[in-house]
DNA sequence: TGCATTACAGAACTATTTGTTCGGTATAAA
DNA sequence: TTTATACCGAACAAATAGTTCTGTAATGCA
């Protein structure tokens, strides 16, 4: 890619990003993200459609990186108790998150945290889904799968949520545990 | 409160109701909806301040009375498997959603549905916490108490997200069965 | 190094939207 | 009937979105 089509891209996602740090996305407009990163407005609508797609974008930018090198991890290995507790994907997520890549954390404590929470959730459905339901880990005669797998990634996506209304004072560790005390139950083993 | 005020309020709200079942809270624009509930726009203004707090009337007026009614039954029996299914307050509101007040459904599974089931969980947390916090039902040493209540919260309106993504096949109860299933194992007796 | 390509800046422009103001009309309540 | 007030409609300014144009500067390649 060009250096200067990098360099504006890099430019308008810190500045979205600082703002959507500081303020509600619908109260963004274009003329504050491209002030601020310091580009002309034909070359913001050259990179971008729209304010919502340089959104997705972002997103896709935030997120792909974290679950895609979940996805690289050994499967199945989430059951705390049988003692395999540090190859959890879920404490892995949470240590990733923890180092704080991109100011992700500014962004899932932001008053724009539903959007990204959001995001986030609907990635983790089909990690869980490649992780776990050709494994037969899933098998619950009692529950529908896809509801359990919506169980799933929803109820880790809320403990993430808590643990940042906690500002983070607990360690991943901790919190994969609560997580555990959660999910355990439920499953079939 | 005078009859034209009601009859305008009514039109609004019924207006954007509509509005928010064909598309995107962010794409409607007040001409939409005066044009739509065939009022002035000065009418419009003088009743709602914004877009956002027409949103959040129509919510409180939505959810505030299905709250309401659920709040009012007896508390702390939502164990299924003692025998008391039917006084579970989760199986009252999925029967009353059931029953559609307000139209309430539609935009509960239109696009904006994030925005009405953020809400309903807001509510939701505060009709739990005075529901059986207070009884001791929420003791689990493992976990904390806002923990464990943000998490039936979530988990029951992901539920309701679930039930309609099914376009409600299932039946109140056997939600209600799925619900407990992946609840009460978590707490405590 | 020199050249063709491509990205960018900046300004101007249209159309839409928001929120307000004002004068006149209709409807409610007393 | 009278008084208060809710409403209408038009006009208004300011902000915004998205496009088009011209000129400039950086990049990558021969």
């Amino acid at each position: 890619m060009d250096r200067r089509q990098k360099k504006t891209r890099d430019a308008i996602f810190q500045a979205f990003t600082a703002l959507l740090a500081e303020k509600h996305y619908n109260q963004i407009s274009v003329q504050e993200i491209i002030d601020r990163a310091n580009v002309g407005r034909t070359t913001f609508y050259a990179h971008f459609e729209t304010k919502d797609y340089l959104l997705k974008d972002l997103c896709e930018e935030l997120f792909g990186h974290i679950i895609d090198t979940a996805m690289g991890l050994p499967h199945g290995h989430y059951h705390y108790s049988c003692g395999s507790e540090t190859d959890s994907v879920f404490l892995h997520l949470l240590r990733h998150l923890q180092e704080n890549d991109s100011n992700i954390l500014e962004l899932l404590s932001s008053q724009n945290n539903e959007i990204f929470l959001r995001y986030f959730k609907s990635n983790l459905k089909e990690l869980i889904v490649r992780q776990y339901a050709d494994k037969g880990l899933l098998a619950n005669a009692a529950l529908p799968d896809d509801y359990l797998v919506n169980h799933i990634s929803s109820s880790f996506v809320e403990t993430v949520d808590w643990w940042l209304s906690q500002n983070m004072k607990q360690t991943p560790e901790v919190m994969t545990e609560y997580f555990s005390a959660v999910i355990e139950p439920i499953l079939k083993f």
